[in-house]
DNA sequence: GCACCTTATGTAAACCTTTACATACATCGT
DNA sequence: ACGATGTATGTAAAGGTTTACATAAGGTGC
């Protein structure tokens, strides 16, 4: 029973007492062998503990039932529900999922091209906009692709996000509506376009309002904990103070959260802060963070769902699916304090 | 050059003019070949932009090239780092790594256990101390395998982790020192035999500094922020109170922050709060939290480290390898406060 | 009773590698 | 000059599976 080898296909053929192609239909189609062979060779299975070897599978076959999924940081709090989504998913279509971390590291981004190569995984998603394969993205042939969150550059590969513009307008209007003039922009323009495009959002929000420009305060940061606090840090060096933060990313939020409250001001009674992403965190810090909300359960979903659809029909069907990013109110935001109406 | 099928050794061969049994040499064995035909192959190879196929590769060598990394949630913010260790480690050693996500889920465990039997992973890091296979944990025949942080029922599992009592006594000795007597151990006995030693520590640093055992506070948490929040509300409706929360992690030391924070308490003045693990968070939050430091990236490459050489020599050198944790000062203890002294 | 179709099973090739064994040739010591 | 030794390469089998094709048996319509 636990031999010191796996039990192959020849072992359960043998002691169903029928041939090992029969086995394999038994097990792949077993509507194309009689009820009386399936049941023998279902004993037999049970009997060997018999597992079909997926190498010699997949070899046969020429593709492997291996999705690969390749994120620049596991670390990322919006990472691990998106990875739910896409495991069930899968899963519930036969697949696995492997996931590949590459730290920004083109080496190790290289490593991933070659195990997609060497046809290890029958598709990829990718967590990033660029494709992390140093200089052989141009050259390197895919699989069947996906990207999350935002278009992977390179073109071709469609992708499942959440309509950052939008979710960025959402924010910058519960500021306006709450009566700030004077919003400042935490952003990041260099490592993700969905940042830059929740950018747009903060800036299309301003103009509808009809903000002058003078008034709009841009600091660059990139997206870290650390560069919100930052941030607070370089505006309390000039002049002009904003009444609100509107902040690229949940992170980037907390970090200005933190250096305000290290400042010794009060949030939302000094200043409000609005973030992006609502990771698990933003419901802890105090106070509570209002943010956006992405689904990301379905985003993780509809990915995998995408992906596997280009698997059996080889042409997306959609090349952009976005889903709606909500507001979720918390009590990071309040009207502008009047101490500060000087400004 | 970009057909539509990759190229296999079978192509090289020919283009280099020699049998595919010397292109295998030249790419697994240089020395075992000429230098002059050695060029011939790698020309071919460039031209053909040929990668062996791993498929094949592991079928024929009877294992795979990868290490399946199991964990029950890769959202945990231990996580991430030790996977750092991990992988620097396994790719040094031509391993690549496939990462694993039970969400502690029977069913999903089964799926990797599935993994494992056909013959996917040359070998298994485990992140639980519980075999994640459900009903079928006791009959399960694993790959070579090393468990993280803690040891893994079963046995015959060595691990890799660091000294959990020791690190608690580290804390508890510190609140001492600072003049705590009355101490809540904020705790969790279910869920991770780690979490046990760390009590242990807890009452060894107790005894050995003479604290009767009625001064001790002990409460079962999970070990979330959720549950750190609970333990605060539950000691408020008993009549006696601590002057210092030791916590079995951050996540914890968190929650009782949080919930100190919202009854308007101040932390280190009123309360003094300890965690464990540091987690990149716990420099963060305000005060920062005095904790103690798991060596996590040197913890990934130990494991790492002890199961290649499982794979090598098939015997483990150690059955148990543990690093030393180091107390990280930072702003959440401090003497008790004189108000408190009536307690 | 026979040609024909359907259904159930078996045979053998193919997927791509690696490697034991065989072969061919060159080198060396005597 | 010849057997022994060593080096470089080729041949072919094996690894476990899937599946096109072949075969056999049973059923149907006449």
């Amino acid at each position: 029973m636990s031999n010191s080898t796996p039990a192959t296909i020849e072992d359960v053929a043998r002691i169903a007492e029928v041939s090992i192609a029969t086995v394999s239909r038994a097990i792949h189609m077993p509507e194309k062998v009689a009820n009386s062979t399936r049941l023998k060779v279902n004993q037999a299975i049970a009997i060997t503990g018999y597992t079909t070897n997926a190498m010699a599978r997949s070899l046969r076959l020429g593709r492997s039932n291996m999705i690969l999924v390749v994120a620049p940081d596991i670390g990322d709090p919006n990472f691990s529900n998106i990875l739910v989504g896409l495991e069930n998913e899968a899963r519930a279509h036969g697949y696995g999922i492997l996931i590949g971390h590459t730290q920004n590291d083109a080496q190790r981004g290289l490593e991933y091209l070659k195990f997609l190569n060497s046809n290890q995984a029958a598709g990829l998603i990718l967590f990033t906009g660029i494709l992390p394969f140093g200089h052989q993205t141009m050259t390197a042939r895919l699989p069947p692709s996906v990207g999350v969150f935002e278009p992977v550059f390179n073109g071709g590969i469609p992708y499942v996000g959440v309509d950052d513009t939008e979710g960025a307008r959402k924010a910058v209007d519960l500021l306006l509506a709450e009566g700030h003039r004077k919003i400042a922009f935490i952003g990041d323009s260099r490592t993700r376009l969905a940042y830059t495009r929740r950018r747009m959002g903060y800036d299309a929000g301003l103009d509808a309002a009809g903000v002058p420009p003078d008034l709009r305060i841009v600091l660059e940061g990139d997206g870290t904990i650390e560069s919100g606090r930052h941030a607070v840090e370089q505006l309390f060096m000039r002049d002009t103070l904003p009444t609100a933060f509107m902040c690229v990313n949940d992170q980037t939020a907390i970090g200005v959260m933190v250096g305000l409250g290290a400042r010794g001001y009060d949030i939302p009674g000094d200043f409000s802060v609005t973030g992006f992403d609502d990771v698990p965190q933003a419901v802890f810090i105090s106070p509570p963070l209002t943010t956006i909300r992405q689904p990301r359960t379905a985003i993780g979903k509809q990915a995998m769902a995408l992906l596997l659809e280009l698997l059996s029909d080889g042409r997306p069907t959609e090349t952009e699916i976005l889903l709606r990013p909500d507001l979720v109110v918390r009590n990071s935001v309040s009207a502008p304090s009047r101490n500060w109406s000087k400004r």
